[in-house]
DNA sequence: GTTCTTGCAAAATATTTGCAAGACG
DNA sequence: CGTCTTGCAAATATTTTGCAAGAAC
């Protein structure tokens, strides 16, 4: 993807886009699984780490990217695959391999149905598989 | 439960009951939500951090509690309400309260259909659900 | 007396903020 | 100029470990 294809989908999301904002969208592109602050900063190595921190919150906040929390203990990043609207939240599942250690988003046929206790009423689902992936089991 | 059922519990999972071990036990038995470690310090502050996080860590090891983790970034515990095996690994969905920001076990009736993309294989499947508990919703 | 547990201190890890300098328009 | 971004330092928050004293058996 070109630099101007680059700043133009930061500016659709209305972010102003720098340089730093520009590698970091680039690099999340490139990446077949989710990525974390402490990913950022061992690849952009010369960039601030508070910087970076910002960067991911920018994103996140104006729904570039979405959080996931694999259980790892740390709070990693991918990109918002699909549009996010109100009725259908781009439900999807995410994968954890034990073996390499890596987080992805699996793209989801349907949403699971989920029978909740009397006046329990839920917002939102999230799950977490672990298991093996494609890769370490090939 | 006697202090005595409490000792019991703990022996026959094979831990030492001692006495800020039987006071968490007792604790945790008398909770509807999983806690934290800070719960857990704020509730026994006569006893140190520490030894709260090695009763948390031995209780886990010894299969007594499970961590649950909510993705408030923090990591919480609950008692194991049924025996784990190997085959049925007592799952069950986890529910996050936005309102009063605590979180429960539910019972499941049936585990979840998950369907992996090729090569994908599956050990564990962690959900958990938000919205509103019964209480603030009532 | 050997092993396990506890408390204290401190390290390690992770996230987040204040502030001033600099970039951009 | 005014607003936004960045870097640096440092505050917070949280989890974890080393070690010596003490308790339990």
């Amino acid at each position: 993807m070109s630099n101007t294809e680059l700043e133009n989908k930061l500016k659709t999301k209305d972010i102003k886009p720098t340089a730093v904002r520009l590698l970091v969208l680039k690099w999340l592109m490139e990446q077949r699984h989710a990525i974390s602050l402490k990913d950022l900063e061992l690849h952009f190595d010369y960039a601030d780490k508070s910087t970076l921190f910002r960067t991911l919150k920018t994103f996140e906040k104006k729904q570039l990217i979405h959080p996931i929390n694999d259980e790892t203990g740390v709070v990693k990043y991918a990109l918002q695959q699909k549009e996010n609207t109100l009725t259908a939240k781009g439900f999807h599942y995410h994968f954890y391999c034990t073996k390499c250690k890596e987080t992805f988003c699996l793209q989801t046929v349907s949403k699971p149905k989920i029978t909740l206790p009397n006046l329990f009423t839920a917002q939102e689902v999230n799950t977490i598989v672990k298991g093996v992936c494609a890769n370490c089991n090939s």
